[in-house]
RNA sequence: GCAGGGGUACCCGAGUUGGUCAAAGGGGCCGGACUUAAGCUCCGGUGCUUAGUGCUUCAUGGGUUCGAAUCCCAUCCCCUGCACCA
């Protein structure tokens, strides 16, 4: 019966839908398995980087049903964003009608991929449904003091008249106009997730993310221990608070430095000869956008603000400086320097010729007071101190003792602080939930009622390429308003939030997706999110931003009562790169476009190679899902998806591969054609583990590979017999559902299994003790095979004459009953090297003086092994074990399949016999060992 | 610069609680079977050597060990993320 994907494809993707076999309703009968993959932005069509994401799902959750667990796996569209807005400036349309055109787009070609999702749970966040609670929550938020606004700087485009995302920024210029971009404060809404820094980084330590992921939050939350010192500005009322993580290195401040933009700085100089070095350092700043302020400072720069300060503990004068490299946003935007101690404040000390302080010791007898080279960042013992009471201390007891001496001399205390930012929410763009806010000139501030909820984005927008700023602030009926308190006319907020807020508890409404009443109910949500989701599937892009948001929001609703889950995730998956090869010059080491492929560098005009590199668009290398489902089905790509690689593992995009996973597929077409006319155990346990540890590469190489191959063997060897066949095909079938499930679930319905399969129990099939012996009577016979098969070349070149017939010469009985001996004292953990020795003594065959050498030799391979390799006692499989404990003899499987075995080795006959009952042809009797008998090709 | 992950045969990729590892599996390539023939399919081979042995290999160089792809140290290179964090 020849293959044919596509109509077995859509015919079962219609039977699954018709049947409704992947709704999912709460069950307490069954354990739950919360199966979801980070949902994606709606643009256009599926591409290969989302293909793997939900192969990965699909099979995951289709094993899990499999298993018996009650699954729930939605899909949903994360569609509000910039693209929308872009493409509807564009084209002259409203983003509403462009997103929803992606996502039947993207829908389509996920259904056609035959994924199993429950697709009555389907969601935009775009969709008024959705946002609609986004503004609950956030006056939810709101009440419970989570909100706040301040002012904030953004990437501003005087000529453009408007903000600009980061992404729209090229080298400090707009995208569109190529101005020079400026910073601009401006009041913004921000969310207090700092509130909760502790326990986000905190928890961490219960939750199973990877290693690289859980690092990656920790260094961005950064809490660190250290002391806020003030510094009082000599002749002026003012005082420069600093944090330093290094109180112990108080005595070795030689100078402060504050950032440009901080509040002191005009006032300090103001008027003096040293204003207009700052005003130049601040300008220059300023210029900068915060990527370029980190990214491209080479030189560390700074302008004295021609002032001083007092160090609280030595009552030193110090000098104040303005630098570069100091970030208002993190502390408090002034900085201690201790050039003896930071390497940072060492070169800026060496630049501007400041003085460099030792007050810790590197080394015992290191010499304290000799001239510093570079700054010691360790801890030590501190020396040098003006005052009395510190030399000596040191790490966290010289902190203390500063923290406590500045505390009684009110001059500074223990401070922890974060790298954290709280998070800012607003945007000032159309698609976007717009935040529910009225600003009224009476009452300040108000929030919209409950009752007026939803504030909706309006349909009636035109919108047009050269518009400037956000078209919502120009829509007078959707900002004009009343002022909900005082009645009078008042302005809508304008501003939208960030996307990262519509995913950030997108996975709690899945749970109860319809609600109509609120974000969702709780009993769904407790219910489907204990112990978090289940599996969450993303790149790992998101290690940070998104899931932090999202542990965050779930930690809010904990709060306010509305789950009971404070940690969305149980385990996170971050699938690997999808790459396929790009044209690659070596000495430029850059990537080209395909088109480049079999030309010369455009840079330096060397022949390029070739190299793997992410798929993306402008290198061109992407692949076409639709071309290759519609060339090969989806069976088969999703097969060499998940064979191709685990999923953190990179893959490459391999056309010749993927054929191969198309033959592959059509050998289990032919096989199980086959065993239908007419028909040992397949290895469910094995498989079973890779699956549940999600080792899908494993799994599959299970249950589309080896599976194949242990059939086919069983073929060769002439098994006909159909109650055989079918007990196989039961436990193998449900196997290559995950998968492959379109070609599973036909050939279940070949098989005449009842039910459709994507709604099977998997039967646990047992291994019966003639199993056992059968497949380890089929090893022994494939090992002779392989063995002899490598001789047999060997064989040939020293023989004149065409090789004809092979002899076999199986060990001699005294070597198989040392090897079960062996076998038995290992079971009872025997020490073999401390009393292997006197054992073999004892025994009855050792008295044979003739072979005692031999027996001793035996013995040491059997229990001992040699310089490189362990005695076999630790080698042998279970299969083996069990033939030598058993004493089977491999003289009679010999000679039961001894037709088989000469065909396998082409030869015309096969003779065999023990060491010592014929001629010892070829002298192979000496190296006969237990399941490894002396072969000679004659 | 910091953090995390890597470098395995022609290619991709397992293996990293040290011994069953000349190293799974797939691709490619080579040979054979089937076939009128090609494709498909099946079987075998694929570091060198050798009547089953020995040698050299898992980025490079050292070390620990009876024994290292696996553990330790140093170096080089690649990827990802963060970014002058006080």
């Amino acid at each position: 019966m020849p293959y044919d994907a596509q109509e077995i494809e859509s015919r079962w993707q219609n039977k699954w839908s018709e049947d409704r076999v992947f709704d999912a309703e709460i069950d307490d009968s069954k354990p739950k398995f919360y199966c979801l993959e980070m949902f994606p932005y709606p643009s256009g069509h599926m591409h290969m980087g989302h293909v793997r994401n939900y192969s990965i799902g699909d099979a995951m959750a289709r094993f899990q049903r499999l298993m018996g667990k009650n699954v729930l796996y939605p899909m949903g569209y994360d569609s509000f964003g910039m693209p929308a807005e872009n493409a509807a400036k564009k084209e002259g349309g409203h983003p509403h009608d462009v997103t929803h055109c992606n996502i039947s787009s993207i829908r389509s070609d996920q259904e056609r991929m035959g994924y199993s999702y429950d697709w009555r749970r389907f969601l935009a966040t775009s969709d008024v449904d959705y946002y609609r609670w986004n503004q609950e929550m956030f006056l939810m938020l709101n009440e419970r003091g989570l909100i706040e606004r301040k002012s904030a700087p953004v990437n501003w485009c005087i000529d453009c008249d408007t903000v600009l995302a980061n992404e729209q920024v090229r080298n400090n210029r707009c995208w569109r106009c190529g101005l020079e971009v400026v910073q601009r404060d401006m009041a913004q809404w921000f969310v207090r997730m700092t509130e909760y820094s502790d326990e986000l980084l905190d928890e961490l330590e219960n939750i199973s993310f990877p290693e690289n992921v859980k690092a990656m939050q920790r260094n961005w939350i950064g809490r660190s221990n250290g002391a806020h010192i003030d510094f009082q500005v000599v002749d002026s009322s003012s005082v420069i608070g600093a944090f330093t993580t290094r109180p112990d290195t108080i005595f070795g401040v030689t100078f402060l430095t504050l950032s440009p933009e901080h509040p002191l700085c005009e006032e300090l100089c103001s008027g003096s000869e040293w204003e207009e070095g700052w005003r130049a350092l601040k300008e220059e700043c300023s210029r900068m956008s915060e990527f370029e302020r980190v990214n491209m400072l080479k030189e560390k720069k700074g302008v004295f603000l021609g002032r001083h300060a007092i160090n609280p503990l030595n009552n030193e004068r110090v000098p104040i400086y303005a630098g570069n490299f100091v970030v208002s946003t993190y502390g408090t935007g002034a900085v201690m320097a201790v050039p003896g101690h930071d390497q940072r404040d060492f070169d800026f000390a060496t630049e501007y010729d400041l003085e460099i302080r030792r007050v810790l010791e590197e080394k015992r007898d290191g010499g304290i007071n000799e001239p510093m080279n570079r700054a010691f960042e360790g801890y030590g013992p501190m020396v040098n101190s003006p005052v009395n009471g510190f030399d000596g201390l040191s790490g966290d007891e010289a902190k203390n003792a500063v923290i406590s001496a500045l505390e009684e001399k009110q001059a500074g205390h223990g401070k922890v602080e974060y790298r954290l930012k709280d998070w800012l929410l607003s945007r000032q763009r159309f698609w976007g939930t717009p935040i529910p806010m009225i600003h009224c000139k009476t009452c300040g501030i108000v929030p919209v009622p409950r009752e007026d909820l939803p504030v909706e984005l309006p349909l009636e927008v035109v919108f047009t390429e050269d518009q400037s700023g956000n078209p919502l602030e120009s829509h007078h009926s959707f900002v004009q308003t009343i002022c909900p308190k005082c009645g009078s006319e008042a302005r809508r907020e304008t501003d939208t939030m960030d996307t990262f807020y519509d995913s950030s508890w997108y996975f709690m409404r899945f749970c109860d997706a319809n609600n109509d009443e609120s974000p969702f109910d709780r009993s769904a949500v407790d219910y489907w999110m204990d112990g978090g989701v289940d599996l969450y599937i993303g790149g790992i892009e998101h290690a940070v931003m998104h899931l932090l948001y999202a542990r965050f929001f779930t930690k809010f609703t904990r709060d306010a009562g509305m789950n009971k889950v404070g940690e969305p995730f149980g385990r996170l998956v971050c699938q690997g790169m999808l790459n396929a090869p790009a044209p690659y010059c070596s000495d430029c080491n850059s990537e080209y476009h395909v088109d480049y492929f079999e030309s010369a560098c455009p840079t330096c005009g060397k022949e390029l190679s070739s190299r793997s590199a992410k798929m993306s668009k402008s290198l061109g290398n992407t692949v076409s899902p639709e071309e290759m489902i519609s060339r090969f089905g989806a069976d088969t790509v999703r097969l060499f998806i998940l064979f191709g690689a685990n999923p953190e593992a990179g893959m490459d995009w391999s056309d010749s591969a993927l054929e191969a996973n198309h033959r592959q597929i059509n050998s289990l077409f032919d096989a199980i054609d086959e065993a239908m006319a007419l028909s040992d155990a397949p290895n469910q346990n094995k498989w079973i583990e890779a699956m549940s540890d999600v080792s899908l590469r494993e799994g599959v190489m299970i249950s589309h590979f080896e599976m194949l191959s242990d059939w086919n063997w069983y073929l060769r060897r002439g098994g006909q017999d159909r109650t055989t066949a079918m007990k196989f095909l039961e436990g193998w079938i449900p196997m290559l559902a995950p998968a492959t499930p379109h070609i599973a679930e036909e050939f279940w319905n070949m098989f005449g299994g009842k039910d459709l399969l994507a709604a099977l129990e998997i039967p646990i099939l047992s291994i019966e003790s003639d199993d056992l012996h059968n497949l380890a009577e089929e090893e022994y016979v494939k090992n002779i095979i392989s063995s002899a098969r490598n001789l047999r070349n060997l064989a040939e070149r020293h023989s004149k004459k065409p090789i004809s017939r092979v002899v076999i010469q199986t060990s001699p009985i005294w070597k198989s009953d040392l090897a079960s001996e062996a076998i038995k004292l290992h079971l009872s953990e025997f020490d073999f090297k401390a009393n292997g020795q006197e054992h073999v003594k004892s025994l009855e065959i050792f008295n044979e003086e003739s072979i005692r050498g031999e027996v001793f030799r035996t013995w040491n391979s059997i229990a001992v092994g040699g310089k490189k390799t362990r005695g076999k006692i630790y080698t042998w499989s279970d299969r083996s074990r069990y033939l030598l404990s058993e004493g089977i003899d491999e003289l009679s499987i010999i000679s039961a399949n001894s037709d088989f075995i000469a065909s396998a080795l082409g030869v015309e006959d096969v003779e065999a016999y023990r060491v010592g009952e014929g001629e010892d042809v070829g002298e192979k009797a000496r190296i006969s060992f237990p399941l490894e008998p002396g072969i000679a090709f004659l």
